[in-house]
DNA sequence: ACATAGACCTGTTGGC
DNA sequence: TGCCAACAGGTCTATG
């Protein structure tokens, strides 16, 4: 499911719900996920006050006032829901009438929300390739330690992206996927992001700065079609291709924008070029690009 | 430094 | 319809 743009849509999802909610109920209803859910997970959150939901690259980051921060990955097929207030006290029932976990629902949190409604926020993961981990006291963590920069804002410019990548030989694909270098690009967007910028992936990274590493017209658009993909799948609430992506069970549209990633032999749809979309493999993933226009 | 393969998991899809 | 291989938004490790 999710790179960058899901993860930033799940948490715009998550905060009018959780900011300011208090944590009544925590249930692992799995020891472990990627690693072993924190075994004090319910004895550290549970009274504790929602202070804000973050996020630094793919990772989520809830914040409270008094436990160390949780960050969450969501893996491949990680999903949080929130469930619906109104469904949880039927009238007639008494409380806790509440409707049926599925077998990949791993995580359930009970929260009261700052308008007191009581609702729960349940984690799913049918690979179970997503995690959750406290971070330290100060909190730092290995997994957020050497992060690179984000896609987002204007610190991604051409000039950064060229003294990432001067002297790089790796090529294209695979640095805009290193998240050391920058943090939260996956499988579709750096072809998305390439594309946009006439760039191949294959590529050598290290051509697109000049001989001392400073900007070119190539590291400019990079910069620039990385961004401007970036914010719109935000503004589109991200893909959705498999698996539900809002916390409400609503869809992503951006995968109806994809110019070539899943497109293999469709005709290239920028203006102007006759080229097809070709697959191929680099460092054992899908590349989606057009050899016409992407050099 | 870099590439590749394999690992972790389950579910869906496409071909025969 | 059924079966099976291939593949999937991510990352970490081992090995060359």
């Amino acid at each position: 499911m999710p790179e960058l743009p899901e993860v930033e849509t799940v948490r715009r999802g998550l905060a009018p719900t959780l900011e300011g909610a208090v944590v009544k109920e925590v249930e692992l209803r799995r020891p472990d996920l990627r690693f072993p859910l924190p075994a004090d997970m319910p004895a550290q959150l549970i009274g504790r006050k929602i202070i804000a939901v973050g996020r630094r690259a793919k990772y989520l980051l809830f914040q409270t006032d008094g436990a160390p921060v949780l960050i969450c990955h969501l893996g491949m097929t990680g999903s949080f829901r929130i469930e619906d207030a109104d469904t949880q006290h039927t009238p007639g029932t008494f409380h806790h009438e509440r409707s049926k976990l599925d077998a990949h629902d791993h995580v359930v949190f009970g929260v009261r929300t700052a308008d007191g409604a009581e609702t729960r926020v349940v984690f799913n993961d049918p690979r179970r390739f997503g995690f959750m981990l406290f971070a330290n006291p100060d909190g730092t963590h290995p997994m957020l330690d050497g992060l690179g920069v984000e896609p987002t804002g204007n610190a991604l410019d051409g000039r950064m992206l060229a003294s990432l990548f001067a002297g790089r030989s790796a090529p294209l694909k695979a640095a805009l996927l290193d998240q050391r270098l920058v943090a939260g690009l996956g499988n579709i967007y750096v072809a998305e992001a390439l594309w946009r910028a006439g760039l191949s992936p294959r590529r050598a990274a290290g051509s697109i700065a000049s001989r001392t590493g400073g900007a070119t017209l190539r590291s400019e658009r990079l910069a620039v079609a990385i961004r401007n993909v970036i914010s719109d799948a935000i503004e589109a609430g991200g893909s959705s291709l498999r698996d539900y992506m809002h916390v409400d069970g609503s869809l992503g549209y951006f995968q109806h924008r994809f110019s070539v990633y899943d497109r293999e032999a469709q005709p290239c749809s920028k203006p102007g070029c006759a080229g097809t979309v070709r697959r191929i493999v680099q460092s054992g993933r899908s590349t989606f690009f057009c050899s016409s226009c992407q050099r």
